[in-house]
RNA sequence: CGCGGAGUGGAGCAGCAUGGUAGCUCGUCGGGCUCAUAACCCGAAGGUCGUAGGUUCAAAUCCUGCCUCCGCAA
């Protein structure tokens, strides 16, 4: 009764962090065809510099998925791998790389991306984190038919979510991770029935999330509650200094109190005045220590309970 | 061989340079006080001090290997 053709599709899967595993897992989950996964070469990671694998390229062995790292697609040697591989779709989910105009346009069903923001908002790199450190309160992800510019393409589909008050940057990254995932599942499907229809993205609303530099994660307490606040949640953390050392702040709610910036004015929580307002801190990690509760922080201080954070 | 910090009852810390009775702030359990309490008072349980060796009459403490965790940097 049915056609092989009609109920799976052959996909080339592109994709290199955490964010994107969950729809590539989710793709071969829904029985479609990967003949192939790319993914950033592995980089020296971490402490000592171990070559690391990017997740995509760990999830995409355990499926027994051929996997493919090339340094660079512009050099025609991808497109004729490419094209030997024949995918109907090629799906991009945080790759990494811009890909050229002729593997754009090699699969029948396109090139296409899935994009942790509400098109054409926060295109570019860091969605997820810009959202939040603009203090937003709707997000989403965003199926695009891919074009040469950046995040610019038709859209398919998209799934809306609501952010919570004090939802972190991972927190809503799982999330909108996991709506991706359903998300393309659902363009595949309706790619094959061929019910997708293109919405062209209204430039003129669009905006762009910038690269996430290092003095972004400093804590100015002269700024609001609010704006501290969002920064903390939007990057996971942010650093301060208390006492001479560097602790990272990573969990934080908006408190009552005021004082001078940087002022702890309570112990029993941990409360911070800021520029205006105050945050009460919830989770602090210490350099060369684990993340903790402030609670389990304060009970460790001993004698020295006269802290303040500096400017 | 990228640089550096850390592993001590459930949590966070002290003790280690001058080896010799396990400490502090919490939590937990029991009791008391209170209209009441996450507040206060009294009491209790709970630790092979990461692991394997070495030195020693004696090691959390000195020496060596290993494991694990974390910060920086990339």
């Amino acid at each position: 009764m049915y056609d092989k053709g009609a109920d799976t599709m052959k996909i080339v899967f592109m994709g290199t962090p955490d964010f994107a595993v969950p729809c590539l897992q989710a793709l071969i989950n829904d029985g479609n065809e990967i003949t192939a996964v790319f993914t950033q070469p592995d980089k020296p990671k971490g402490r000592g510099y171990s070559l690391t694998p990017p997740p995509v390229k760990v999830c995409a062995e355990q499926n027994h998925i051929q996997v493919y790292q090339p340094a660079t697609l512009k050099d025609g040697t991808a497109l004729e791998l490419l094209r030997r591989l024949a995918p109907e779709m090629i799906v991009v989910v945080a790759y990494g790389k811009i890909l050229p105009k002729d593997i754009l346009e090699l699969p029948v069903h396109g090139c296409v991306n899935v994009h942790a923001s509400l098109l054409p908002e926060y295109r570019g790199a860091s969605p997820i984190q810009s959202v939040l450190l603009d203090g937003r309160t709707r997000t989403g992800v965003t199926a695009m038919l891919m074009d040469v510019g950046l995040d610019t393409g038709d859209m398919l589909l998209k799934t809306e979510l609501s952010i919570g008050e004090n939802e972190t940057a991972d927190e809503l990254h799982d999330r909108l991770s996991e709506a991706g995932a359903k998300l393309i599942v659902e363009v595949v499907h309706r790619a094959r029935e061929g019910t997708l229809s293109r919405e062209k993205q209204d430039d003129s609303k669009s905006c762009y999330a910038s690269m996430l530099t290092k003095d972004m994660y400093r804590i100015d307490f002269h700024k609001s509650a609010k704006e501290i606040h969002n920064q903390v949640r939007g990057l996971n953390w942010s650093s301060a200094i208390l006492d001479g050392k560097r602790v990272k702040i990573c969990r934080t709610l908006l408190a009552e109190g005021t004082g001078t910036p940087g002022e702890v004015l309570s112990l029993h929580p941990l409360i911070v005045a800021c520029g205006s307002g105050a945050i009460e801190i919830v989770e602090i990690q210490p350099e060369g220590k684990k993340k903790m509760p402030a609670s389990a922080f304060v009970n460790g201080l001993r004698g020295q309970q006269n802290i303040r954070f500096e400017q």
